[in-house]
DNA sequence: TATTGTTATACTCTATAACTATA
DNA sequence: TATAGTTATAGAGTATAACAATA
């Protein structure tokens, strides 16, 4: 058995762009960047927005444990908090009981922001999802919830 | 009907977290990251791979062409070909036609190389999807391949 | 003049390391 | 001495702009 003229080693089990890998990468890269573009309306960078998230789904307050959160260096959660402090997003609040803890709190202003690019995020799915039938689109959902899961991400 | 404590305003549709936006943003820097790090092995970084992977489907041979397939600056392939012209992954070669292109075509050991990093890729995929079932895994790779196309992105 | 490739430069993002205050 | 936060610095990645060769 020869190999085929141009496919010599042949592609291992399809080619590169066909994989999981490259999808998630790729597309990933695009959900990205639209969601930039989206939020930079409201003075925000993606992962200034993710605080938040973190911030609302209360599973960390200290600076230290949002980035053990988030997976960042703690010294980018220090200039992740002072944007959003600035636009009034947050509270930065000494612990009284361990005074070198910084407690971190959405305040209204911040809840609001925190919608308002939840609801932008809905918007850019259904641009992104439009040629799926809603079975697909369903099936799409339950399966990176799933892998969302297993890595270890909010779920 | 009042918010309920701590979900002022409501979150509209189910949280940022749980949007398709946010999970292909995260899991495409997770997949990112760990091919990342497994073609490092190879000297190789993505976009390098990606380099190569457009030279295999034939799409573009030029650097101008390359530039605009994979949606980067043009100098940004001149330095992604200069290391793969290092490591013999692919030859350059000026187009008598019009000695302004620089033709470039992949070696054979740029298709072991990149035959080796799709190898690589299918590993991966594996990891990422062993908690998922057959048919779910099926579905996810049909809908991703949808979105790809719509998106614009290699099929 | 327009286009291809190249070089020079600058910008964004983020990490590491050094430092301060508190424990 | 150890930890939380901060500041200073450095590196990776990539774009923009200026330039050279060719059309």
């Amino acid at each position: 058995m020869k190999d085929v003229k141009g496919q010599s080693p042949a592609d291992p089990a399809g080619p590169l762009t066909s994989t999981l890998t490259f999808r998630l990468g790729t597309l990933g890269a695009i959900a990205t960047e639209r969601f930039t573009e989206a939020v930079q309306a409201h003075g925000l960078k993606p992962k200034q927005v993710g605080l938040m998230a973190v911030l609302a789904a209360g599973t960390a307050d200290s600076q230290q444990d949002i980035a053990r959160t988030m997976g960042v260096a703690p010294s980018l959660v220090v200039s992740l908090a002072d944007h959003l402090e600035t636009l009034g997003a947050i509270r930065r609040e000494r612990d009284p009981n361990d005074r070198r803890r910084q407690v971190l709190t959405l305040t209204d202003r911040g809840h609001t922001l925190l919608a308002e690019c939840t609801t932008a995020a809905h918007t850019l799915d259904a641009a992104l999802t439009e040629a799926l039938p809603p079975a697909a689109r369903q099936a799409l959902h339950q399966a990176l919830t799933t892998l969302a899961a297993q890595a270890g991400l909010p779920t």
